[in-house]
RNA sequence: CGGGGCGUGGCGCAGUCCGGUAGCGCACCUGCUUUGGGAGCAGGGAGUCGGAGGUUCAAAUCCUCUCGCCCCGACCA
């Protein structure tokens, strides 16, 4: 899998695209430190909390410009190009054939499938000069099953990979982490067009293999966990996570194999000893939390019943009880209800069942709402819950003791539970989503009309898939992977620049010598080097080699003398002595190691 | 959208409580010395104190409004 070593910005389809000019010229400046654009910082901007976003705006890599809007610098861009260039690679390999789709769309578009109101404010609308109702595009479904629709007539131009490298828009509530959560970013996304469903599995399962090819080839540590379909639809879908403290996601994992986002997953949960009571309504003057609750009445957190009251998108009521000790998944409540759902305010939940919240609880309440349980509550225990009295609590009631209720799966995953499969306890990791890859199914092709027609010459909806990686999000967890406390460290398969030649005293002309020596040879090699010919005292160059973080420093210095440079490897920070003459080998051995390292 | 914090040379900050006309470190420019892990000395340039309005003889500082950014929550592929 290693790339041939005329790669680099040479392959790239942007270069092409955009920018056909003399490549070589280009070099020459953007080679050589003292004419680059690489603005380093020494201090750690204020407005920065998160490794990767810190380490990206000292490295020079980006600028923000406003709130998850940012700008990418020539380092920061050169490795996003690299991402691109290997997922070109692996996308073409699976058969994708690369489009570019607009990001104006018209607003009509979306009102097809009901996304324009789906969408909500994430999507960003504005008017033409003619007053026409335009959106910019959060996502590609709708466009690309519009252009389906248009062009496939026959199961005989089945199946379809299309892909693209975009921009998409979408205004989130609330950008955060630096280029983690951004309202602006650069997506790959790939949409399969199939006959049946047996095609959809077979696209969906290449995707995943290129997805993984992706990964690792970019040095990722990640998870391939089941997830939630939300605002995509359809029938399933699987997230790639890598691990991060820096991450919006938690998963749990077991050794079995058995991996999900915390938003869908299943477990045991712990169990609760229960203390024995009989059935009595409790004075609980101002005790409203679990908390005081469990404290006041001397009983475990589990043997609580949490009271939730949700508010449909439609606009029904409904009540959640779960376990005290447990937490409520919004995803799974939607799933049960069909559709969107949002926390009742505290007004709402007071004129609607007459109590204030705290003092909630289900039983007595079905005539005003449905109420459903989750299925870790048991029905053989005692539990307390509130007495839809202000200051009163009930203890010792069952669940026979509501007259009505569903009994679902609502709960999240917490610390501690086990596993539905083996039965070993769960890990639960915080992680970054970086790929994710649906079935859609007929979700837009039927609603838009996007068919063809079959064998026996009958009319059908497109089977279809969507694929998405982030592709600023790649840069940001290869950072948070292997960042240590001077900079960060790249994978050799993204990395700006591949060597960085660090002479230690540029008015040293035998030092210059060999520095440009060497430096000429490894660009004719195809190597993407940078030569440090900045006038600046050596450790200015070691620090800032470190923090941009280019996997192998050339350094020449004192040792010329004696025919002697080093070769600094950035991830171990081990140095090796070689004589000059040895120099060129030795580099390009430990480049070919290096990328050796990253492929299966 | 709720809660909190912050806006002062390019960056990081002090000054705000207690009003008197802006300062420190880094960076930058010039010169000299220096050159193996973010150099030293000397000189220099650079700030509508986020914006608007108000109070006052006088506002970075007090009051009102407003814009922006960050964090927590809500929300979110």
């Amino acid at each position: 899998m290693k790339p041939q070593k005329t790669k680099g910005l040479l392959k790239h389809g942007f270069m092409y695209i955009f920018q056909p000019r003399n490549l070589h010229k280009m070099k020459e400046t953007i080679m050589l430190w003292s004419k680059a654009f690489i603005p380093t910082l020494k201090e750690v901007p204020a407005d920065a909390q998160v490794k990767s976003h810190i380490l990206m705006l000292r490295a020079g890599m980006i600028r923000q410009l406003s709130a998850g809007v940012y700008t990418y610098l020539p380092l920061g861009w050169r490795s996003m190009l690299r991402v691109m260039d290997i997922i070109r690679d692996e996308m073409d390999e699976i058969g994708g054939q690369e489009v570019f789709l607009p990001s104006t769309t018209p607003l009509e578009l979306w009102a097809e499938t009901g996304r324009d109101v789906g969408m909500g404010d994430i999507m960003t609308r504005f008017k033409d000069r003619r007053g026409t109702e335009l959106a910019l595009a959060p996502t590609h479904e709708e466009v690309i099953t519009d252009l389906a629709r248009g062009e496939i007539r026959s199961y005989k131009e089945l199946p379809q990979t299309w892909y693209q490298i975009q921009n998409k828009f979408r205004d989130e509530p609330r950008p955060r982490s630096g280029i983690l959560r951004v309202r602006e970013f650069l997506m790959k996304d790939s949409y399969t067009l199939c006959a049946d469903e047996a095609q959809l599995h077979e696209a969906y399962k290449l995707h995943e293999k290129a997805y993984r090819r992706i990964f690792e080839r970019c040095g990722l540590q990640y998870f391939v966990v089941g997830a939630s379909s939300g605002m995509m639809g359809g029938t399933g879908s699987e997230e790639f996570m890598v691990p991060s403290e820096s991450g919006e996601d938690i998963i749990a994992t077991c050794e079995c194999g058995f991996a999900q986002n915390l938003e869908i997953a299943e477990s045991f949960p712990t169990s609760v000893e229960w203390v024995s009571c009989e059935k009595a309504k409790v004075h609980t003057p101002e005790q409203r939390t679990i908390e005081q609750v469990s404290g006041f009445l001397k009983l475990p957190q589990g043997q609580l019943l949490k009271s939730l009251i949700y508010i449909t998108q439609s606009g029904k009521a409904v009540m959640a009880c779960l376990r005290g000790d447990h937490e409520l998944s919004e995803e799974k409540l939607q799933a049960v209800c069909g559709e969107k759902v949002r926390p009742a305010e505290a007004e709402e939940v007071l004129k609607l069942t007459g109590v204030p919240i705290g003092f909630l609880g289900p039983i007595g309440l079905n005539a005003k709402l449905e109420i459903l349980v989750d299925r870790a509550v048991d029905s053989e225990a005692p539990f307390a819950t509130g007495a839809n009295e202000v200051d009163y609590h009930i203890v010792g009631y069952k669940l026979t003791d509501i007259s009505e209720y569903k009994k679902v799966d609502l709960r999240m995953v917490a610390e501690g539970d086990t596993c539905i499969h083996c039965g070993k306890p769960l890990n639960l990791i915080r992680t970054i989503e970086i790929g994710h890859i649906f079935k859609l199914g007929t979700k837009y092709s039927k609603p838009m009309g996007a068919t063809f027609l079959d064998e026996e010459g009958a009319a059908r909806p497109i089977q279809m898939g969507s694929y998405g990686i982030g592709v600023g999000r790649i840069l940001a967890a290869a950072i948070e992977l292997s960042a240590d406390g001077d900079g960060i460290r790249w994978p050799i398969t993204i990395a700006p620049f591949e060597v960085v030649i660090t002479p230690v005293n540029v008015a040293d002309e035998e030092v210059m010598s060999v520095a440009t020596a060497i430096y000429e040879e490894l660009l004719d090699e195809g190597i993407d080097v940078l030569l440090d010919d900045r006038d600046a005292r050596p450790g200015v160059k070691f620090k800032d080699a470190d923090l941009i973080g280019v996997p192998i420093r050339v350094t020449i210095g004192k040792g010329v003398k004696n025919g002697v440079i080093e070769i600094y490897e950035r991830q171990t920070k081990t140095t090796t002595e070689v004589s000059i003459e040895d120099a060129m080998d030795s580099i390009i051995d430990l480049w070919d190691r290096l990328f050796e390292e990253l492929s299966e």
